[in-house]
RNA sequence: GCGAAAGUGGCGGAAUUGGUAGACGCGCAGGUCUCAGAAGCCUGUGAUCAUUAGAUCAUGGGGGUUCGAUUCCCCCCUUUCGCACCA
């Protein structure tokens, strides 16, 4: 019979879903193994860029629950969000409609692939019964302080009509849509996840099983740095200035002050300033700028006329505004140091202003910390980096003028979203109470369903009469009820809990079996989450730890990220992508009639026409080829390109995984497994058990194909491998799940496959009987010679010396060295 | 600019603690089967020299440590990613 995956592969996936194997009872006992893939937003089809991820925790699942382990592994929907919305608006379906229907065809297209998932405990986001939960958290974080409105310049995308988080602009551009984004001053909710900066920061020591490059990127973006905050009094202001510095040291070369242009005590000063005309118009201008755009301006200020005192040199210096000084950060007040400091060297060039030196080491500015000595600076002089900070900042502490301090780099999250679908923020604004939280019992706050959606004038929940007016709890007036909806990523932050016990209508979760279950033991997916979604779910943790629903901090024990899958895609000379139909190739290049084509390898997107989509793949090959390709193309972590030819590899080694079933079935061999298969088989199980553990699925297949073709050379001769070819069948059943059921069933053996104990090796059975130890003379290769294993020093010298190529090279010559790896190789250095 | 990772055949990629570089697969070449083709199957496949045996050179470039370096150290080059006036 011939291999055909259009046939088995159904079939298995039935049989699945009809024993419902993949569903576990969290109450039962055993050994857990929490195995999550972020869970996707339902944007529709899947391509086989998507299906990596997929398939390695499928992968993953399967071969851990194989081994012993109560593995569950659930899916769900992070359904709320701004592609359902802008779909409503340009097709007329509500974003429920297109949500769901996205979310049915990949749930088909993971039963496809041959995924197990416990969908039992699917959720989706976008249901009452999921966000009534966000909003209860919501209430807890308020009513803990950690929820609060307050008004900051905030990150406004004209194209997406809402603001976004610090988290979601990228390069000054908006995440999603990559419009410009511009800064408005708006009252706005945030969490305050700046009072868990320092935990957030502690806590990514003990993340052993991170990548070292996620947990770089949380760090930097938390930005701790470690200085002092000092006052600097100010005569005409009545008042000291505090700014926050990371170089104490360098404190006898502040040479002047520079304010944020929205630093609080600005007006003051140039109260009576004689252009202060023109400076207010210069700091509106500047306080409309984004980052970026004040970057791209360069360094610009204005002097305020007024003075402060610099407490350790006594100097009155000037204080200056300058566009470079952020008032989001530190007290949005330096002490400029320009002889130490690039960006206050820049602007007292430009300005004109002192530069000193007070740390000897190379040319001015001089930022090194490490190597350079206090100079200029009467109470440090020849002090290190380290020393003089000491020493500084405990003198400012004597006189009461400031303080040790670490400050963040990391700003609140900001939550507020002005949009329609998302979960509604559960508070009322009465004109008698002020700010009113609703009621817990109250909650779910419903989304409207029968919003018209007209793509303008903002969103569609603020112009709907009955969702706004509400009754007021506690003086019972009419209120006014919160129209922003909450960032999505509130959502992902805590649904890995709600899996657990997903359909639970009186309480967010259940503790104790949350507290069994997670943290997750294997988390699984793509590096763009790296800060966003993977700091806020942190986040959140530690908000649950708090208020004792949870016994940990950190959700995700191991987390992986895969690589992205991309491919070829084509453009014309004008610069536009080329439909892959129209392309031809001649002497390997791509043309379009006469028009040479460039090559372009990209992330797989339909504009640029270079998607694979899986169900062509699948008819052809079946799921199980692309999932063995998916695995071997490259290691699992790094981005690989797609390649036609390439599956046709995986689809050979399907093929003749097969044929040997076939032949073993039909023939009755005689001898047994010889002693070097015996010996590949268990080493092949010892590899791919190892490799399955650290993500090697690439080399872990490349195993199973030399055990195969192992195999196939045995069958030819006629052996009975049966016991090596059925333990084959079960290492390879995480990656190729169908055909190896199927082969299973074939060969006799009971139950599902995906239910028998994973293969054990022996390493008696392991080691080699002969040892072929390689000789080198100097280094060189120089020939081999065989001894029975393991053998011992002396047997390995005899073996050597007796071998007559050997003896070729040390003819006449004498052995000053003589080196034994043992098992392995004999090193003589002769003179 | 700061930070991180990586550079191995025509291609994707393998190589415990330094120990026969190129596993496995793609591609390519030859063979087998066929009227022919496709698919299988078998053999070969880093480069150079040599009829062969074999030799020499090869892991971005240059140096070092070592009997021995893809692996460790120093310098340089290239690529990718992250952050980007954070005081």
């Amino acid at each position: 019979m011939p291999y055909t995956p259009s046939e088995i592969e159904p079939k298995w996936q039935q049989r699945w879903a009809e024993a419902r194997v993949a569903e576990v009872d969290v109450n039962a006992p055993g050994e857990k193994f929490y195995m999550l893939n972020m869970f996707p937003y339902p944007s529709g089809d899947l391509h086989v860029g998507h299906g990596r991820n997929y398939i390695l925790g499928d992968a993953i699942f399967r071969a851990f629950r194989m081994r012993g382990r109560m593995a569950l592994n659930p899916m769900g929907w992070d359904a709320f969000g701004l592609p359902a919305e802008n779909a409503a608006i340009k097709r007329g379906t509500h974003p429920r409609q297109w949500t769901l229907g996205n979310i049915a065809r990949m749930k088909a297209q993971f039963e496809r692939w041959g995924i197990l998932y416990d969908w039992s405990k699917e959720l989706a986001s976008c249901e009452p019964e999921y966000y009534r939960w966000n909003q209860w958290l919501f209430l807890q974080l308020y009513k803990r302080g950690l929820a609060y409105r307050g008004k900051a310049p905030v990150n406004w995308c004209p194209t997406d009509q809402t603001v976004l988080a610090n988290e979601q602009v990228i390069d000054g551009r908006c995440e999603r849509c990559g419009s410009v984004v511009v800064q408005r001053e708006l009252e706005q909710w945030f969490f305050k996840i700046t009072d868990y900066a320092d935990r957030l920061d502690a806590g990514l020591d003990s993340l052993d099983d991170w990548p070292e490059k996620v947990k770089l990127m949380q760090r930097n973006w938390i930005g701790r740095s470690v200085g002092a905050d000092v006052e600097f009094s100010v005569p005409a202001l009545g008042k000291p200035i505090r700014i926050f510095t990371t170089r104490p040291d360098t404190i006898y070369g502040a040479t002047f002050m520079v304010l944020a242009p929205e630093h609080p005590d600005v007006a003051a000063l140039i109260a009576d300033h004689p252009q202060r005309a023109d400076i207010e118009q210069w700091i509106a201008a500047v306080s409309n700028q984004s980052n970026l755009e004040r970057q791209e301006a360069g360094k610009e200020g204005r002097f305020t006329g007024k003075f402060a005192v610099n407490p350790f040199t006594n100097e009155e210096i000037p204080i200056w505004l300058g566009n470079f000084v952020l008032m989001q950060y530190g007290t949005g007040a330096i002490m400029a140091v320009p002889g130490h400091d690039e960006r206050d060297f820049e602007f007292a060039q430009q300005y004109g202003i002192e530069v000193r030196r007070v740390v000897d080491g190379g040319e001015l500015p001089y930022v090194d910390k490490e190597n350079g000595v206090a100079v200029n600076s009467p109470l440090i002089d020849g002090l290190k980096f380290a020393q003089a900070v000491e020493r500084i900042i405990d003198e400012i502490e004597r006189r009461g003028i400031g303080k040790r301090m670490v400050r963040y780099r990391l700003r609140d999250w900001l939550i507020s979203r002005q949009r329609y679908w998302g979960t509604p923020i559960p508070m009322l604004y009465c004109d008698r109470c002020g700010i009113v939280p609703v009621p817990e019992e109250q909650l779910p706050v419903t989304l409207p369903l029968d919003v018209p959606f007209t793509g303008r004038e903002g969103n569609p929940l603020a112009k709907d009469a009955r969702f706004v007016n509400a009754t007021c709890p506690q003086c019972g007036g009419a209120t006014r009820r919160e129209t922003d909806t909450m960032d999505t990523f509130v959502d992902s932050s805590w649904y890995f809990c709600r899996f657990i016990t997903p359909r639970d209508d009186t309480k967010i979760f259940d503790s104790a079996l949350v507290n069994r279950w997670l943290p997750v033991d294997q988390y699984i997916g793509g590096i763009e989450h790296a800060i966003l979604h993977l700091l806020y779910a942190r986040f959140i943790t530690r908000t649950l730890y708090d208020m004792g629903l949870v016994n940990f901090e950190e959700p995700f024990a191991r987390l992986f990220n895969q690589g992205v899958i991309t491919k070829e895609a084509y453009k014309d000379q004008s610069g536009a992508w080329v439909a892959l139909s129209e392309v031809e190739f001649r002497d390997g290049k791509p043309y379009r009639g006469e028009e040479l084509l460039t090559a372009e390898v990209g992330k797989m997107s339909k504009s640029h026409f270079n998607v694979v989509p899986p169900d062509e793949l699948i008819a052809k090959y079946g799921a199980d080829t692309e999932r063995v390709y998916t695995l071997f193309i490259a290691p699992a972590e790094k981005e690989a390109a797609w390649s036609d030819e390439g599956v046709v590899g995986a689809s050979r080694f399907l093929n003749r995984v097969w044929a040997h079933g076939e032949a073993l079935l039909a023939s009755s061999g005689q001898r047994t497994a010889s002693r070097v298969l015996t010996r590949k088989t268990h080493q092949t199980i010892a590899a791919v058990t190892q490799r399955i553990e650290r993500f090697e699925f690439n080399t872990a297949i490349s195993a199973l194909m030399e055990l195969s073709n192992a195999i196939g050379d045995a069958v030819t001769r006629g052996d009975d491998v049966r016991e090596v070819y059925v333990a084959l069948l079960q290492l390879l059943h995480p990656f190729a799940p169908h055909i190896t059921e199927e082969l299973w069933e074939r060969m006799g053996e009971k139950g599902f496959i995906l239910d028998a104990p994973w293969p054990v090796s022996d390493p008696e059975l392991m080691k080699e009987d002969v040892a072929t130890i390689v000789v080198q003379v100097n280094g060189k290769l120089r020939g081999q010679v065989e001894v029975p294993s393991p053998p011992s020093e002396e047997q390995v010298f005899a073996a050597v010396a007796a071998n007559e190529t050997v003896q070729k090279w040390l003819s006449g010559k004498e052995i000053v060295k003589r080196v034994y790896i043992p098992g392995k190789l004999v090193n003589l250095v002769i003179r």
